[in-house]
DNA sequence: GCCGCTATATTGGTTCTACCATTAAACCAT
DNA sequence: ATGGTTTAATGGTAGAACCAATATAGCGGC
């Protein structure tokens, strides 16, 4: 055994953390149920408050646990946030250098594969969804509801990822999405008109079980929308 | 504007913090710098040490600082730690039913649009380096070092990444590479001499540009391995 | 002069105590 | 019933003290 793997002395505060953590992962806590107040965690653990919350912070960071203030609050555990996760990679892109292009690219990437993955998977219920999702934005764009209406455009890739049935896909396009939700503008109306068009065309070519055609029209679409963000910014 | 967007009070250790993040992605300061001693910051943010350090435990816990004790030491600014993020994802399979199938696939998946990218822009230097890896590797199976050949096995998918220039596909990958170091076991040196043949022949399909190819290889490859990773466990 | 040991100062890690701020629930008044 | 008021629970903040690791400087022996 030549492997000196240098020491990392443990903080107190990541050993109640992880016990916590493992206390999660085995499943005798659950999502929802609710931990004791820190000054009972702090006795149980023999520590002080400040190691607890600091565990607590760490936990919270993570997305496994929020908290509430007041009587009845106290640190609840969630069903996994993975906004965490664009966060994360948000804070790298603003130090390593990633742009906004390597981020376009590698969703167009990732679009392709889904779509694939999704004309041979998808089931009736996910095709009802994603048409559900395209009448809506149709109504929000008559009712001038510009905001609603992103947010959705944004659920049907994520509707699309979930046709897959592989909730890592999921969890990838919610990230992208996330990241790519901070430089959206609104588009105006007329554009829209072009991509319900182009989301319709998608839908029937998916149905069909056509992954290449799909894709093309998918990324057709993206590559038009792609432009619409690249266009120099309006003063309003 | 009938928006009534719950009201989320900030806590003082989320504004240091969010000052902090601030400096660094207006690169007032960047990796390497030190930020002042905590007791320093305390004064300086007008607010207690404790606040502090739950700032620093944040940044700290999104891979933006490292913390070093002793003299000299302080909180150092780091380059990005892509690790933060394989920890989540793991949180989230922990948490969420994301199973090592899901991984798996999704691992697939963006192996394949890799490769094509890969094939399209992948430079001198990096084949050159590919080329390095999978001798390097051959070395290390003759001398039996098999954990320092799995960690260049698994450095081989990392510099495919790289070889498409686009550092989010890196990301992606690095993370999937970490998820998957989870469950890895060695793998004894006569599977690895197919492994390396393999390897070989795509570095050549690579190397003329047919992204197809290469990516059949390749995805002969990874069933391969994923049948071997699969075998039933044996107890040493 | 060089090696090694020993202060010593710096700095993160921890503890303790006290108090503030928010919240839900119980209670009370109209 | 409705609406305000107390009350207790609980996270958030503060501040002071001390512990523990660690780099640097200085001293001592050879």
């Amino acid at each position: 055994m030549d492997d000196f793997a240098p020491v990392r002395t443990a903080r107190t505060f990541e050993l109640i953390a992880d016990s916590i953590r493992g206390q999660i992962r085995d499943g005798k806590i659950g999502s929802g149920d609710k931990l004791p107040p820190e000054r009972a965690l702090a006795e149980q653990f023999g520590t002080s408050r400040n190691a607890v919350r600091e565990a607590l912070r760490s936990l919270e960071h993570a997305g496994l646990i929020t908290l509430h203030k007041g009587a009845h609050g106290g640190a609840f555990i969630t069903n996994g946030d993975p906004r965490v996760i664009s966060r994360s990679i948000e804070d790298l892109m603003h130090l390593g250098g990633l742009t906004l292009a390597n981020v376009t690219e590698a969703r167009l990437s990732i679009e392709t594969v889904i779509v694939a993955l999704a004309a041979a998977h998808a089931t009736d219920d996910d095709f009802a969804a994603l048409d559900r999702n395209v009448d809506t934005v149709e109504e929000l764009t008559r009712a001038r509801d510009m905001n609603a209406k992103a947010d959705l455009n944004m659920e049907f890739h994520v509707l699309l990822a979930e046709a897959t049935g592989n909730p890592v896909l999921v969890l990838l396009m919610k990230t992208l999405m996330d990241l790519l939700r901070s430089v959206h503008r609104p588009i105006t109306a007329e554009d829209t008109a072009d991509i319900i068009r182009s989301r319709r065309r998608f839908l029937a070519l998916l149905r069909s079980r056509d992954a290449a055609a799909a894709s093309a029209e998918m990324n057709d679409h993206l590559t038009v929308l792609h432009d619409l963000f690249s266009r120099p910014e309006i003063p309003q």
